[in-house]
DNA sequence: AGTGTACTGTTATAATATAACGCCACTTCG
DNA sequence: CGAAGTGGCGTTATATTATAACAGTACACT
């Protein structure tokens, strides 16, 4: 069988590589997207697009308003979750919902499973998108003739790294 | 009070089956798991349990609180989320994340995935338990060495019937 | 009956999310 | 230009979901 993952995308749980890479090319597939569609990526929503992705960790709204304040942005839960619903809108933010949580995904482009692997322990959370689990998910929708608007897998565990240690 | 369940499970596709068979089987299933385990199924407990299986839908926690008062318990939000979480242990039912909501788990006794599909439009919810999807999980949790603990896999969407129908 | 444990009742509060309304910036079109 | 419409934000208030903490009670075991 091909599993071949770029899930944990072996960088997930791999602190030294360079993230800020990741945090540019979020921003530039946001501005290609936003002109595309006609939308507009305003001050608010690019910072909230920065902090997000700039954690491999889901992060709550609340988590995000003292940064917002700190950029001196106002900080009221609206402003935050404003923000979330349209990057979320653009596919280039996930919810995680089980953690009630945030964080950024790989690929707005394409159409694909919205699945994460996140350590219990670490809280590290790793994209997951393999042929097999789409495939094995729209057969079993097919079956049964449902039509899936929005889609969640989310697998809470430990990490190779956590196991053994702290439990 | 109760609407009659249109839940679109294989099992409920019709919606003529005979719902309180699927009760009393879950209240078989938690007599039988309670003693191998050594735990209680108490009134608060039973009647949270017949609850949450009566309705194929989701139901939120503070939706069930009205129906604990009526039947004479506290009705305050620890007595029921306690039960949840009891039955939630046994495998009895899941939670749905993405909606806040509860239902019931058809194979507690099985170690299985914990996968949905809900009508967005009638709510209704099916559970899902495919080989295909669990070998996939598996698979790319084993790919990354990820030890998988719990695991939810949502689908919203449109059932059959409300397809066309109201968008 | 006495004792320890598990369960429940109760009050309070935390954490997460949204409603509603008004202001301002910007666009569009006369 | 100026009126009118639109989208985004600031702000206040509140809804919704979930848990902490502690006291009382029922039950199992001896």
């Amino acid at each position: 069988m091909h599993t071949q993952a770029n899930a944990f995308n072996s960088d997930a749980f791999n602190s030294n590589h360079n993230h800020q890479k990741c945090v540019s090319a979020a921003l530039t597939s946001a501005k290609a997207l936003c002109r595309d569609r006609g939308q507009r990526l305003t001050p608010v929503r690019e910072l909230v697009l920065r902090l997000v992705w700039q954690s491999h960790q889901p992060l709550g709204a609340y988590e995000l308003l003292p940064q917002l304040a700190e950029a001196g942005f106002n900080s009221a839960p609206p402003t935050v979750y404003r923000a979330l619903d349209f990057l979320q809108e653009l596919g280039l933010i996930h919810r995680i919902a089980s953690m009630n949580a945030f964080i950024g995904c790989s690929h707005p482009d394409e159409t694909h499973t919205n699945a994460f692997m996140i350590c219990r322990e670490c809280k590290s959370a790793a994209e997951l998108d393999t042929a097999e689990l789409n495939s094995a998910l729209s057969a079993a929708a097919g079956t049964l003739g449902f039509q899936v608007e929005q889609e969640s897998v989310e697998l809470i565990g430990l990490c190779q790294h956590c196991q053994g240690g702290a439990k």
